[in-house]
DNA sequence: TTATAATGTCTTTATTTTAGACAATAAAAT
DNA sequence: ATTTTATTGTCTAAAATAAAGACATTATAA
């Protein structure tokens, strides 16, 4: 395992947004009862940090292209959750090989160092998949994310308040939408994340005084009032 | 050397303010001909990284309680400087301990993630000293920092961009004051750190609408005008 | 054809920001 | 002692922005 570097991991919090609710892409470790965590991973010794945030995403979303914030480093001296790594240093499927010969888990066993990312996602185009320490791996809403092992939930809470300074101020919510919107698709993905309501003309007004929607053909739903345009985000 | 966590360091852009200039700390390597960095160091195995942060602060400037931000991680895969590195174990003042015996510094000789911090300090309060790997350490003026080892310079200028965003949104500018200022004296350090002049009377208003500051006496300071008032930053 | 529910946009009102004005005052100059 | 000068503190007016209200439009069901 000495390809990582020691002591240091990435943890992501990766948000989607579907049925006016916001989510974060949880996974379950295997092997191991009932422990839930971030996506997460390590840093390859010949890997841009970023890139390794990119390629521990792209093992679970299969996406390329994710907008990525590198929003804060996680190191407490007792950053450590000895329970969970207990389980996994004596859990057969972790601490053998195929061959069955015993893997060396000790360089698990010691204070960790995380990078904390955040990824906005359009729901619609992630494929998940699991990586080879997943059971599985699943869309959680935000006020449903059960205990996850080490300071996870906190990492959550932390990228969420990130989220919310930088939402507006550098218009990164087009991330978690599908690249065709109607403006109430996006008015309602902004009340989720600032859980406020927001004046439907006054908010139509804002956006588009701001220059970044193209306006497309009217969306057709069936249902018995106007037809609503669609727009699509421009640079 | 193996009381610290390998290939992880922390770099801190430490700010000051006097004279209506934004300086920065900068120290100088000892016995590395024209070395100079950003005040750093290593996180022992049981320290916190924000206490390590702290302790390397301190080292320098001898403050106990100073305002710390960590703003983000520096690890491209390239985040190397061969050539100095390349000196400092070529150098006998670091290859060599005391007893004449040969320190192994193969554990520089590798790509580190750094994680990188911001303070703002009272200049006047700062007493300067050298750690053990400072020839020096001096504040400079912002727009006359040297070149400096590794990427220490994207690591200012980033620095900058997150002082400028947070400076007005949290009230941090205070942190850079003496505790008793005038009215222009803090007008003085925003028109610094923005670069922009801004309007008195407005100014003045904005602030005083805050309700973040005491207005204590006045200060009489010789000059053929009205004195004004002194204040102190409250809670 | 009418009714209904949502949409797009305009107008009005309220609030905030910016600009302008001026009296107050500390000390030097007369 | 009086006038002058350079700031300071605060008020008011104007401009810009944001919030609230109003209403015609329209896609489909009744």
């Amino acid at each position: 395992m000495n390809n990582y570097i020691d002591q240091l991991s990435i943890d992501c919090v990766v948000f989607g947004y579907q049925s006016k609710t916001l989510k974060v892409l949880i996974t379950k470790i295997i092997n191991i009862d009932n422990c839930y965590a971030l996506p997460g991973g390590f840093i390859l010794q010949n890997e841009d940090i970023d890139i390794a945030a990119r390629r521990i995403l792209n093992e679970r979303t299969s996406l390329d292209h994710i907008y990525l914030d590198q929003f804060k480093a996680f190191g407490k001296n007792n950053r450590r959750d000895q329970r969970f790594i207990q389980q996994v240093m004596e859990n057969q499927i972790w601490n053998t090989n195929q061959s069955g010969i015993k893997i060396d888990l000790n360089w698990l066993d010691k204070r960790f160092v995380s990078l904390g990312y955040y990824a906005l996602v359009d729901i619609e185009n992630v494929v998940l998949r699991k990586s080879e320490i997943d059971e599985s791996v699943d869309w959680v809403d935000l006020d449903k994310v059960p205990q996850l092992i080490f300071d996870h939930n906190e990492i959550i809470s932390e990228a969420l308040v990130e989220l919310r300074e930088k939402f507006d101020k550098k218009l990164i919510g087009f991330n978690l939408l599908p690249s065709i919107f109607t403006m109430r698709d996006l008015q309602e993905l902004y009340e989720v994340v600032y859980d406020t309501p927001f004046a439907r003309n006054n908010f139509q007004k804002k956006i588009l005084d701001l220059n970044v929607l193209e306006r497309l053909e009217k969306k057709y739903t069936g249902a018995a009032n106007k037809a609503p345009y669609l727009y699509r985000f421009i640079k």
